[in-house]
DNA sequence: ACCTGAACACCGTTCAAGT
DNA sequence: ACCTGAACACCGTTCAAGT
């Protein structure tokens, strides 16, 4: 890695320093990493886009990492409760969508809550919806849970590979003196874009509620 | 994080420093990650594993990313061709199963793995024997794309969210005390062991199959 | 109660110099 | 061709001291 000029732009109301606390840091921790990812969060950088030393943000988050759990945990407090009135299948489309919104808008703090360990405490409030529209499409227990766990590992997985597509992290389209070699690649995959990403999510979600149903 | 005390075992043959090579450095790196995962991995503590200056390293990977590169392509390569007799089930199957023991023996190399954006290269050759076997299943060309990619999607995410519990990132069982609140969770997810992952992951993998032959 | 200065124990990487 | 020494520009975190 080249060691390249960081210029800060200090964050949002920025200058002052007085008044520091939990939510002013975390939002500028929010946009130092919305400009350059995970890696983009120093405590050092933190502290003087607050106009700030570092050492006093020790006085708000126990350390570095607490912060990301704070983002972690700001990015699921963005998720609004389902519509009720739907039924239970558009109830977890909808719910996955708005999940893959989120991270379409703030690809970078998705990024960051997605690579840690998932809290449970964080996830169990949509957990309990989601296994209750599973439920009302008649699903056993065990199988409320199988499924549950099919979803959320495919929304984690799909996910971070479109957030790297789109971060230009790595290559959607295949390269095409590769796919000689690989003829069912090439009759099923020929070429892909951006807007091929829609449907393959939705898709995906499709296909682990049609299998949970048999 | 506290600053504590960092005692390197020498690596593999570990002393001479004579013959350094990509491969002995590789040994040395993954060693490095199995003892204390990704963060473990410095070029200096690598170097010194090595019985040799961090830069010296440099003559052989052009930096750290490309170690932790080399890592997943390493990763990817232990995976063995599948058996040709069964049919297009079980060997699809039957590849989630391998890729899954891959991260079970390898917990921590497969973490550097999976959190980097995969290159298209590394994972053409098993992409194809994969679209290939949905073809035989009887899966349109456009349905074959879908289905792998919720294959891959959710394997990707089960495997990191079962390696972060097996490490002890995040629990499994959900705390008690939370389950009152969610009456959902607590009648379909009441106790889990870390044995019910086995079922999980391949149940997983079949409500997929299902669901992509609708 | 909250912030600073100085320090400690580290990082990745470059580059000129040695062999 | 391959390795070393010294340097540069950073890290997270602790702690005593200031206000």
């Amino acid at each position: 890695m080249v060691a390249k000029k960081r210029t800060v732009v200090s964050a949002g109301g920025g200058r002052p320093g007085r008044g520091l606390s939990r939510d002013r840091i975390l939002q500028a921790a929010m946009s130092l990493v919305d400009q350059e990812g995970e890696q983009g969060l120093s405590m050092r950088r933190l502290g003087s886009s607050l106009g700030v030393e570092a050492m006093a943000i020790y006085n708000h988050f126990e350390n570095r990492e607490a912060i990301l759990d704070a983002m972690a945990d700001w990015l699921f407090s963005q998720m609004s409760p389902p519509g009720a009135g739907a039924g239970w299948r558009s109830m977890v489309r909808g719910l996955a969508m708005e999940f893959r919104g989120l991270a379409l808008r703030h690809p970078n703090r998705f990024g960051v809550a997605m690579s840690r360990p998932s809290k449970p405490a964080r996830a169990l409030p949509l957990m309990d919806v989601v296994l209750g529209a599973l439920a009302q499409g008649g699903m056993s227990p065990a199988r409320r849970v199988q499924v549950y766990h099919a979803l959320v590992g495919f929304i984690r997985g799909f996910l971070l590979w479109e957030m790297d597509i789109r971060a230009g992290r790595c290559a959607l389209e295949l390269p095409r003196e590769m796919l000689a070699e690989f003829p069912h690649v090439k009759a099923a995959a020929a070429r892909m874009g951006l807007s091929d990403l829609d449907r393959l999510f939705a898709g995906g979600v499709d296909v682990i509620l049609e299998g949970g149903l048999r």
